[in-house]
DNA sequence: GTAGTCGGACGGTCAAAAAG
DNA sequence: TTTTTGACCGTCCGACTACG
């Protein structure tokens, strides 16, 4: 059982409910290992509610680097326009970074995480007709006899992209409005199979910003970032499953929850 | 109140290292 | 080859000072 930094849940097995639940040496989920979980997302969820990722410009103009002081991708920038800068306001120099630098030995490296869902476009449809659902956020899982659960605080999120859904494929996607990033936020649905009954409930979206990577032709998430819609449509299909982007004034922006990767 | 200064926390990049 | 790591180095938060 491993769990990266990110507040990524690794699971081990298939794409089944049972999982994204952590694995111990006999292959079961012990009490020990749920009452783990529980606690990692208690923490994650505490590490990360207040905090929103603090977001730079990938190149300040002069004036602003001089002055220590926020900039953006317009040029003139912002402050310049504020301060009567105009006339000098433009990117500020980078150097190359330099090759054949030797480091030293890294830490342990955790496994390839393999077969990563590939997600359908999202059309600009789903785009410009963004779904507002508030669903409690309730993160439940039913392993045979076991269940648990863990309440969020009440908070915007997304239904699941099919009732019957038992993969980690829910998601959604908001743009930030200040620079019209767009970000996705990805989750998993599952089935509370209680009393025999199998009852399909929508998401609680276990969510986390997530990056693509272009591998063998799939374009699939990765971990923390972001993408501009012009990215989106270069680059196909990445988009994520499901169907409901949330906008940034809603309370899931600032939100980070764990998110499962199955190995 | 505003603007200027700046130490250092934070974050994004991407080649090296490691794994497949 | 693909994936992960982490050093590098840039951004800019926030605390401060100066000015009117
Ligand atoms: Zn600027
Ligand atoms: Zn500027």
């Amino acid at each position: 059982m491993q769990f990266d930094k990110n507040n990524i849940i690794i699971a081990t097995g298939n794409t089944s409910p049972a999982s994204w639940m952590p694995f111990d040496e006999n292959n079961t989920n012990s009490d020990s290992v749920l009452a783990e979980v529980s606690t990692l997302i208690a923490t994650s969820k505490k590490n990360t509610i207040e905090k929103s990722k603090r977001k730079q410009v990938k190149n300040a103009c002069v004036n602003c680097q001089k002055a220590c002081k926020k900039c953006d991708d317009g040029r003139p920038c912002k402050r310049c326009v504020k301060l009567g800068l105009t006339a000098t306001c433009r990117d500020s120099d980078r150097k190359e970074r330099k090759k054949g630098v030797k480091r030293g030995p890294y830490k342990k490296r955790q496994a390839y995480i393999k077969d990563k869902p590939v997600y359908p476009k999202l059309t600009e449809e789903h785009w410009a007709t963004p779904i507002f659902e508030p669903v409690p956020q309730v993160l439940s899982h039913s392993n045979n006899q076991s269940i648990y659960s863990d309440l969020y605080e009440d908070s915007y999120c997304v239904p699941s992209q099919s009732t019957s859904s038992l993969s980690p494929t829910s998601s959604s996607s908001f743009v930030d409005e200040s620079d019209e990033t767009l970000y996705y936020a990805y989750g998993f649905g599952y089935t509370n199979n209680n009393n025999n009954t199998i009852t399909t409930t929508s998401s609680p979206s276990s969510t986390s910003m997530l990056d693509h990577q272009t591998i063998s032709g799939n374009t699939t998430p990765i971990q923390n970032s972001s993408y501009s819609w012009d990215d989106i449509e270069t680059y196909g299909n990445a988009s994520p499953i499901g169907w409901n982007p949330i906008l940034s004034d809603t309370i899931i922006q600032l939100q980070h929850y764990p998110t499962m990767i199955c190995l």
